[in-house]
DNA sequence: CTTGGTCATTGATCTGAATCAAGAGACAAG
DNA sequence: CTTGTCTCTTGATTCAGATCAATGACCAAG
């Protein structure tokens, strides 16, 4: 729960030296606007669990997410948690209505964040046309993954969810040039269930099927596909 | 499954006098802009069933919704349809990834739309900081809506589901100027169905129940909040 | 007024995933 | 090495919602 940006910052590195940049928003950028992004960000990390922003807080930054992965989720005021996405290096995060984060963010495994203070990076974009334009092609592809994931969990079974999981997590992995047979699987099984709209049980049943089926092996901190045009099939219809 | 607008064109009118303006994206706009505007779109009446456009199509234009309600999903192979959001007057229509649109988009009653071809809408907004800004704003509203609705797939009962598309179907519609008691729904049950991840018996079962427990009353083409107290009771938790 | 169509409701039954309940590993701390 | 704490897996049982099956209400066409 500790917001560990607050007291834990790391020394300052350059945007033009950014691993991630290829992959996020400030790839639209030129070399006059990266050295003015420079004296806007903060690299801050974060350890396991801590927390980037809290639902129903206060938006005072943005965050690009350089290292690591982290966990989107919402909760219900009863606990429920529904885990909304789960951010990968190159993902901006933070952009809410108005004044306040929808959702919680935090880390999964030890975490390295770009850290923008809300007004000046608003002042930053306001009027670049290309990175607005940047920003909205981002925006499109982020609804259009929710809009994937509504079906997901409205109209498909567990075996569809767990397996279109496992394979839009590999791609995605892939787009930041990873292996592609075996997949690591950083986050918990709970985090799998909350995401898919399953309990840890069903999530556990799942993958022990589809090993005894000879789709994929089971592996400490992931999983190996055995047979992945099997599982295709399964996420495709 | 025809689409209507290439043969079914109506006589234009200024954006100046349009009544969804101050709910819609051209609320950004000046003088001069809506003058430009009033050139690239044409207002296109759609029946029920027609389409704006359909899941895989190329992107070749764009909507503003000006009268009406659409119903915009998404289709797997076998059939199962999710629904991924109601339109309503003001709404901005077929931004996709790149080229081809992520979903269909169909009319529900008779439906007026104002109708842009995609390149021309991109060059008017291209250069217009103003105008990509408050997409921007359109799309995170969107996006933290979409996340909403992640959780109600994911997390919540039957009973909860159809008690939060209730009220925010109602709130949709009190924020464009509509009474509040009655709630118009203009979509049948199998669309809430299809919007809410149920089947078609089981929003109708939970409807009757709603209704037996004095939440609400049935009414032909809606219902009547009758203890909308107890309704949002159900939406919180 | 009848016919055929669509849509909504209700009942009976079934089932996929949730819930309840143990274990089994893994691993860090003492 | 032992102990406690997690996380994951597996089994038994339950249950919410799906499926299957009528029936009723409404309405436009003949």
């Amino acid at each position: 729960m500790r917001t560990a940006w607050t007291t834990n910052e790391a020394n300052q590195l350059f945007c033009s030296d950014c691993a991630v940049r290829p992959f996020s928003f400030c790839a639209a950028l030129d070399e006059t606007e990266l050295r003015e992004l420079d004296h806007l960000g903060r690299r801050v990390h974060l350890l396991p669990r801590d927390m980037a922003f809290a639902q129903e807080e206060l938006t005072t930054s943005f965050f690009n997410l350089l290292e690591g992965v982290m966990r989107l989720y919402k909760l219900l005021p009863d606990g429920r948690r529904q885990i909304v996405g789960f951010a990968l290096p190159g993902d901006f995060l933070g952009l809410a209505t108005s004044t306040h984060h929808s959702f919680s963010a935090d880390a999964i495994g030890p975490v390295t964040v770009c850290r923008f203070p809300r007004a000046s990076f608003a002042l930053f974009i306001e009027d670049k046309p290309h990175l607005l334009r940047r920003m909205n092609e981002l925006m499109v592809r982020e609804l259009s993954y929710a809009q994937d994931h509504m079906v997901l969990l409205g109209r498909r079974s567990a075996e569809e969810k767990v397996a279109s999981f496992v394979l839009s997590w590999r791609d995605r992995l892939a787009r930041l040039g990873a292996a592609t047979k075996t997949v690591p699987l950083p986050m918990g099984r709970q985090d799998i269930a909350d995401f898919l709209g399953l309990t840890i049980e069903t999530v556990s049943r799942t993958f022990s099927k589809l090993e005894r089926d000879g789709l994929i092996e089971i592996m400490p901190g992931g999983i190996r596909l055995v047979a992945s045009e099997r599982v295709e099939a399964l996420a495709a219809a």
